[in-house]
DNA sequence: CGTTATTTGTGCGTATGTATT
DNA sequence: AAATACATACGCACAAATAAC
């Protein structure tokens, strides 16, 4: 043994994650440099070499971002809302002049694919439909799936409990503040697909024409798949746009 | 220095290449284990942990995963072709596994719209249109329009002038090293779209068939646009993956 | 069933390079 | 110019999972 004992974890996870909980506890906002390797090393007597496999994780998590010379710094979260990894421009802004309608309310229900989807290990998850409307226009199609946990958390939500309900909420905003741990991730795909009579008759538009799918599961800082929405767009009123960058190094 | 020279690039990026680009040339499929970390350590004359460095990059892109005390192994691509591209880089890399055939010869061509998304003073663009093809599949239809001095760039360029020319390479590629400035960074944008006669032809699908179209802009360092690409991918053959994450800042 | 070899995982110490202040 | 702080790289030791014997 080299003078450390392994008491089941190994020691960067457990610094990556007490760096990730003062983050999120706002504890060095607005510019505020984090510990410096030396000094985090010190305090909790690991090697340099530790912290940077710590720092290393939150930096591909998006909680932290490092500057040569300068120091750590925390990655400045705003809000809900989550962006392209690199990127500067906003994902979507959803929440901020849409509106939501419950076309079928949040229930339980058996569904092979989506339950392998989240990594569930039953069949049953909780599924709500709804359609997304701006200034009067539908122009989303939505179908999302929960994890059990997340679907008990927004049990008592009565807007998702009646069809015909209409909010200004998100499914994800709600799930970030009412999870014990919060939203860290998402991997999305996106494809086209042609509209059957259900999207048809929810979006307005002819059995046949083109629509953008955007499947999207969110997964917690601990990697757990809680939800998983598919999204059908009209792509007239709705198109994902993405500036890319060159990586620096 | 330490034994080692610094030729500018970190040796642990210039491995994760290597193996990347070797998994995507397909040399580690169904279950054929990769080296050890021994074995590329003593290959390619670095440390062991710098072999460690590189699959850990190429295990966070989903390239490979490892099993302790199995070996690491090339994550199996399920059918679609699945790429993420969050970077140019990613976007250059298009050419380790797909080849181009040139429908249509670089020509001149008056196109105010193409002009226009260029920024260009006058109508005139040059045009050259393309399929891509991935182990014989055709799945993407490319129009192409350039800037007149990104054209001049190609003019020599035999593969482009020639309609039925087959080719490995990427026009962002062939640019990024002809022209004098470095491509910095694209503008990209996603929607659905139906397959009209043209299309249909190219890909070999049904008219009316729903498809996934990618305009993608490239600008220059000085922010000069030199190209517009208009992409048509097959949904069943192709889907846009991205990781989402918490904003950095 | 335990033993052993192989392979990845964790951790430390050290040295040097590079960007920032 | 010097100090600070992150980046890359090497070598070593031991732990843990797997597979073959």
């Amino acid at each position: 043994m080299s003078t450390r004992e392994h008491s089941g974890e190994a020691a960067y996870k457990v610094l990556a994650r007490e760096l990730r909980q003062a983050i999120l506890q706002r504890r060095y906002v607005d510019g505020t440099r984090l510990p410096t390797e030396a000094e985090l090393a010190d305090e909790y007597e690991v090697s340099r070499q530790t912290v940077r496999r710590a720092f290393h994780d939150l930096v591909a998590e998006g909680m932290v971002y490092r500057v040569p010379g300068r120091g750590t710094f925390a990655a400045p979260r705003d809000g809900q809302y989550l962006r392209q990894f690199g990127s500067i421009e906003d994902l979507m802004g959803l929440s901020l002049d849409t509106q939501l309608e419950v076309l079928r309310p949040l229930r339980r229900k058996v569904d092979i694919d989506a339950a392998s989807r989240l990594r569930l290990d039953s069949d049953v998850v909780h599924t709500v439909v709804f359609r997304r409307t701006h200034e009067g226009d539908s122009f989303c199609h939505t179908t999302v799936h929960l994890h059990p946990a997340a679907a008990a958390a927004l049990g008592d939500v009565p807007e998702l409990g009646e069809a015909g309900a209409v909010s200004d909420a998100t499914i994800i905003g709600l799930l970030d503040t009412r999870l014990p741990v919060p939203i860290a991730e998402a991997e999305q795909s996106i494809t086209a697909a042609s509209a059957d009579q259900t999207l048809a008759d929810a979006l307005g538009c002819g059995i046949g024409d083109p629509l953008l799918r955007v499947d999207r599961i969110y997964l917690t800082t601990d990697q757990q798949p809680v939800e998983l929405a598919i999204n059908h767009f009209l792509p007239e009123q709705y198109s994902y746009r993405v500036k890319l960058r060159r990586s620096t190094h």
